[in-house]
Parts: structure tokens; C-alpha cells; sequence
DNA sequence: CAAACCAGGGAACGGTGTTCGCAGTCCTCG
DNA sequence: CGAGGACTGCGAACACCGTTCCCTGGTTTG
């Protein structure tokens, strides 16, 4: 397998020459601005170099591809929100530091999906593992149990996230789905084949419910929390 | 908000005229096809029509966008899929159906983020919900604890493959890549800025082992359960 | 048989990421 | 101090992309 190398494994600045006319930081920081404000389609090189009052091709001096400005705005992102340090307490340090996580995300559409697209080894990323593992790690517990207790928690909080990002995305929540449905909602309740989907619809409190999404995700952090702490 | 009709509320073949010479089950077949062969960025309306020896916006005829092709290729590739059913056990249950669904997510590497990205609402996704529903419902609990349940243990599938595709389309695991780094990775290790993360790399054994993330998948599902037990 | 309707698909539009090559700028070395 | 060379900015161009328009020709209904 070729290691590529990162970005960040490259010098930015030049031995010899004029000197730059901006840097990875403003160009990931144009991105970024565009990304928040027109969503992550109106990401383009042209866009973004216009953003920078630069040429279109003047980017390549700053990147190798467009990945790699994905890469940059995910990690300037991250490294701009610094992760809550643990306290000692590791079950309320998770809590917090999922609840900040997901906070994250969700503030940023296009976070969660750029950050699950690349590998996650830029400073900020590395920042947020070393937080995650910092919580469980002060425990007496061997390194394979930290990592265990920690990867488990953030796949939940990724899965949770985009989850949540696609009903999002979609206008479309099950419910009001359901009910605003002509003949295809219909369909599906006559056809009789999903008792069990229908009956939650019909009887859950939770998808009626404006914040369902934080309840279900606290719900199943503290489910979670439980099951590892039992390990 | 708008309740867009999905492509499933809409008949497929029209009333008058001459036989169309596809169907939007064969334009899915061709799609999924080529997204298995060639991964899914080769999927291109162009390359699809190709496929079928069609005209390239013949397409049009069957789907009104890009976007419901990959909603047909997801349900086709679910529908064909049969979740294995419950037998009473619901924590043995849950266990197979998150392994079955892992097993079909990593095989089609494409399949996790085009489900993320749209409503899962054809027939075979909700077939899917309806198994996960399935298994939970047939204990005593109320719907919101079964909704709670399930859409737990979801989560966590989605993210743990999401986590593992990421690292597998990189070509890139923790370990080697922190061995094959140059000066970047040196420059993690020397600047000490990371010491939970660089203990855990060289203490623990889970990053170095093959099977690491069927290791790691199990084991979180395990502390999942319990917890979920538990409530 | 005529009218209405629909399938197939070529041409074209405005976008995309990226490569190439060239002009001009700055640093280093003799 | 001057020359060579490395570097930056960037316009032009390429091969694609999703999608709309519109026309031809076939099929079914009345």
C-alpha cells in the first residue's frame, strides 16, 4: 500500500521565491466560509479562488488536489474547537465530550460526512483523539480496553450524527412524512407487510416530538455508557 | 416543508404509448453493476445509458435526477438482500442483523454513504426497518423503548462501517502508516503532544492484528447489548 | 384512419477538477 | 553586482459531468 503523503507531511512555504501570495490557512478558511454559508456543492476550486480574489489554478501552489482542501477545512475546523478536557470523572467526561462532539457536527453539515470520507491525522483531528483516549485512559485499564471504550463511543456519536444529518438533509421527518404521503404512504400501511414500523409510528411518543433526536442520542449515550462501564 | 414525492409514489410504466425498452429495475441493475466494478464515482448518467446500450438521456424517461438512481440502487441492493428474522432471542437477534448489515455495507463500499445521504424509504429499506423492529417489539416494552433500541444499535452499525470504510479507502491503518510516516509522523511522536494516542499505538494490540475491526465491532456490541440490557 | 400521447436520443449549456506552459518575481551563488 | 534558477500567479484548454430542449418516430385510443 503507498503511503501517500499528507499535507501536512509537506512544507507550505517555499526555500526560494516570491513569497505567497495567502497560505493553506486562508485558502482552507475560504473554504470553510463558502462551506457555512452555501453548503459544501458550492465547494468549488473556481469558487473558492474567487473568494480569495486568486486564480482559479493559483490553488494548486497551495494543494496537491481538492481532497486536500477538504482535508484542510476539516482539520482548521477542529482544530479551532478545542475539546473539553476530562475531569476525572470518565462516564461524565464522555457525555460531555460526545455532546460537544455531536454539537459540532451537527453545526456544520458537512463536517461529519468530509470527516468520515478521509483519514483524520491532521494536528486538530490528532487533538480530539488524544482527547478521547485521555478520558479513558487515566482509568487502570490495559490500551486495548481504552481504545475499545473509546472507538465505540465515537462510532455511536458518527452514526448518531449522520443520522440525523440525512433526515435533516431530506426536509423529512418520519412522521409528518407518514402523514403527508399520498398514495405510496398509503400503500404502505394497507399493504400490511411492516406491523411493527406502523404500530411504532402510531404509538411512539419520540417521533412526534421536536427534540427526539437529542433525547434518542442522550438515551443511547447513557445506554451505552452503562454497558461499558459494566465491561 | 415540502413532501417531495419519492420515486416510489410514482407509477413506473405510463399508460398510452409504445413499450419502453428498459425498466427502472434494469437501469438500477446497471448502476449497482458498475458502482461494484468500477466503485461508485464511475456511476455517471453517460455511463449508466452505456451500459444499457441506451441513449444517455434516454435515462430520463425513469428517473427525474442522478439522485433517485442512487435512491433505486440502494433499494434494489436492499430488496435483494433478505434481513435474516427474529427468533425470539432479541439480544442474539440484534447481533446477527448488525453483523448481516455490516457484512452488506462493507461488501458494497458505496452502499453506507449513499444510505446516509437520502430518505431510506422504499419497499426494501423499509423491509429493513421492519426487521429491526421486529426483534425489539416482541418484548413487553413500550414503542419509544423499542424506537430507542433499535435506533441504538442502527447508529452504532452505521458508524463503525462508515469508521472502517474510511480507513480501508485510504489504504491506511493506524499503525503502518504511523511506521511508514516520515517526518511527519516523527514529528507527532517528538513533540509529545499526544501521549495517550502514542501509548495506545504501541501498547495496545487490537491496532496491529488483522481482524481488528470484526474485533472491535464485536466487542462494542457486546457492551452495547449489555447496556441496552440493562434498561 | 386520425389524433393524442409517449419513448428514444442528439445537441447543447453551464458547470466541474486538473494539467500545461508562460510571464514575471525574488533569492542565492559566483 | 549580475546571472542563473527556483518559484508564484494564472490564462487556456481538456475531458468530463448532470440536465434541458426539442425533434423523430412508434403505439395506442377513439
Amino acid at each position: 500500500m503507498f503511503a501517500m503523503e499528507p499535507i501536512w507531511g509537506r512544507p507550505e512555504a517555499a526555500a526560494y521565491g516570491p513569497r505567497p501570495a495567502h497560505s493553506r490557512d486562508a485558502v482552507a478558511g475560504a473554504g470553510v466560509r463558502i462551506a457555512d454559508a452555501e453548503g459544501i456543492a458550492a465547494v468549488s476550486m473556481r469558487r473558492v479562488a474567487a473568494e480569495l480574489n486568486a486564480g482559479t489554478t493559483s490553488l494548486y501552489r497551495y494543494l496537491k488536489s481538492k481532497d486536500e482542501l477538504l482535508d484542510l477545512m476539516v482539520d482548521k475546523v477542529l482544530r479551532e474547537d478545542e475539546p473539553p478536557g476530562p475531569s476525572g470523572a470518565w462516564k461524565a467526561d464522555l457525555r460531555v465530550l460526545a455532546e460537544h462532539a455531536r454539537a459540532m457536527m451537527l453545526e456544520r453539515p458537512w463536517l461529519a460526512e468530509a470527516m468520515m470520507a478521509r483519514p483524520r491525522i491532521g494536528p486538530g483531528a490528532l487533538r480530539w483523539s488524544e482527547a478521547w483516549l485521555s478520558i479513558v485512559g487515566d482509568r487502570g485499564r490495559d490500551a486495548d480496553e481504552m481504545l475499545t471504550v473509546a472507538s465505540t463511543v465515537m462510532k455511536f456519536v458518527f452514526g448518531a450524527v449522520m443520522w440525523e444529518l440525512s433526515e435533516r438533509g431530506a426536509g423529512y421527518d418520519p412522521q409528518s412524512w407518514m402523514d403527508a404521503q399520498g398514495a405510496y404512504g398509503d400503500a404502505i400501511i394497507a399493504g400490511g407487510r411492516y406491523p411493527h414500523l406502523i404500530r411504532t409510528m402510531v404509538e411512539a411518543e419520540g417521533p412526534h416530538s421536536a427534540d427526539r433526536h437529542q433525547r434518542s442520542f442522550s438515551q443511547g449515550m447513557e445506554h451505552l455508557l452503562n454497558g461499558l462501564e459494566a465491561a
